[in-house]
DNA sequence: CCCTCATTGGAATTGCCTTTCCAATAAGGC
DNA sequence: GCCTTATTGGAAAGGCAATTCCAATGAGGG
């Protein structure tokens, strides 16, 4: 399977020196484009970051635009894969909050720079490049899956109505977490995050209030 | 009173053509960094538009971080007080609405393009320029605390009940303005601003409902 | 061991952008 | 009308970034 750089221009690593030393590019834009924004990032900065020459970048990713794809695909993917075992049990509002606390925590970490990977790259790119969009726009799909999912298991189960609209409910707390990274980043502080969030999470958790209730009412 | 990028370098205009030149520049410069992001206008570019030279630019700004900032300024101050006699009665459920709603119908006539104006300027700028950071903070804050006055109305009117956080709840619909305009924009469709607002004005209405409910049990 | 192709280093090219500079013109107060 | 200051045009300096190129080195298969 080719990557999305790949279809571009970039040639796939075929040593395993050469595997390391992508490897070592992607991670090195990623974070360099994660912290200054892409446009802030030039090819001479991953390349005194990641240790490598320009030959070696323009080697594997072609241009910077197929190394920015390449980035994208990076946080879509693999980051979501980090969090795969607790991606796949948000199904109770306590798991829900814990995971929000979880980012809650490291935007404490860093002193709230940054914001969320994904979200800034959106931000920047969405209007400029199209083939960027799309790759940003699977990526978010598939955090929005990873929490509808969460929320349909617990309908299926009976802690939410049966026509509760959980789609709208995953957008929410989605949209929820991107803003409130978003103000949180702009005044260099998480409390933003974390009302929004748990405004959120106790909306779904009347929502699960409500449900007991009807499900006392009509046994 | 001086504003931000005067302070800097840039010289008051003190002749009626300065001053049509000074926002000429301004207005081109605000529309191109909505347009494309800072990083993504050059000075030409602004030349272009505002039919200007590159010696009037520096002339009223003084360099490319002073246009930045009085364009930040101009976002912050001049979007809100377009909007400020519906920002002034957002102290009823429909009122929330119908000016959230007011913003999906700008975003379907763009087609989704750009997103928000003050959110894409901090996306880009929080983490690279602190005195951009804080003129953006600035901003946000005169927005979350035009739809906490209301919430705050309400409030005191009964709506809501005396011990309701209007703070945290005015924080989550900014948030979620935010979330909902970048996943919007991404997805080049309207569809989860609206969604992601709607839910949040859904919660917000739940509580005044509880706090009629408590009204009616203890009058 | 040889041949081929992947990998790498580093210089050179090209183009654009920011900013400065100098000189010309216009405007307003006295 | 004169002088000072604001405004403007347009050229040019200086720097950095993206990209290309060529030659050298390394690795693996036969």
């Amino acid at each position: 399977m080719q990557t999305r750089s790949e279809r571009t221009r970039g040639k796939a690593a075929s040593t395993e020196g050469g595997r390391r030393t992508r490897d070592r590019i992607l991670h090195a834009a990623a974070e360099l484009m994660f912290q200054q924004g892409v446009a802030g990032t030039s090819i001479p900065d991953v390349q005194r970051r990641a240790r490598a020459s320009a030959s070696q970048i323009y080697h594997y990713f072609g241009d910077k635009k197929g190394l920015t794809a390449a980035v994208i695909e990076y946080q879509s993917t693999v980051k979501l894969e980090q969090q795969r075992p607790l991606l796949d049990h948000l199904d109770s509002i306590d798991a829900l909050r814990a995971w929000c606390e979880g980012a809650a925590v490291r935007l404490d970490a860093v002193h709230c720079a940054g914001g969320c990977e994904i979200g800034s790259l959106a931000s920047e790119l969405s209007d400029i490049d199209p083939s960027a969009r799309l790759g940003l726009a699977t990526g978010f799909a598939a955090w929005q899956n990873a929490i509808e999912s969460g929320l349909a298991r617990m309908r299926e189960r009976g802690d939410l109505e049966a026509d509760e609209d959980v789609s709208a409910l995953a957008v929410t707390l989605l949209a929820a977490i991107q803003g409130g990274m978003l103000l949180s980043q702009v005044n260099r502080d998480a409390t933003p995050y974390r009302r929004a969030v748990n405004v959120v999470i106790d909306h779904i958790a009347d929502r699960v209030e409500a449900a007991r209730g009807a499900r006392l009412a009509n046994p």
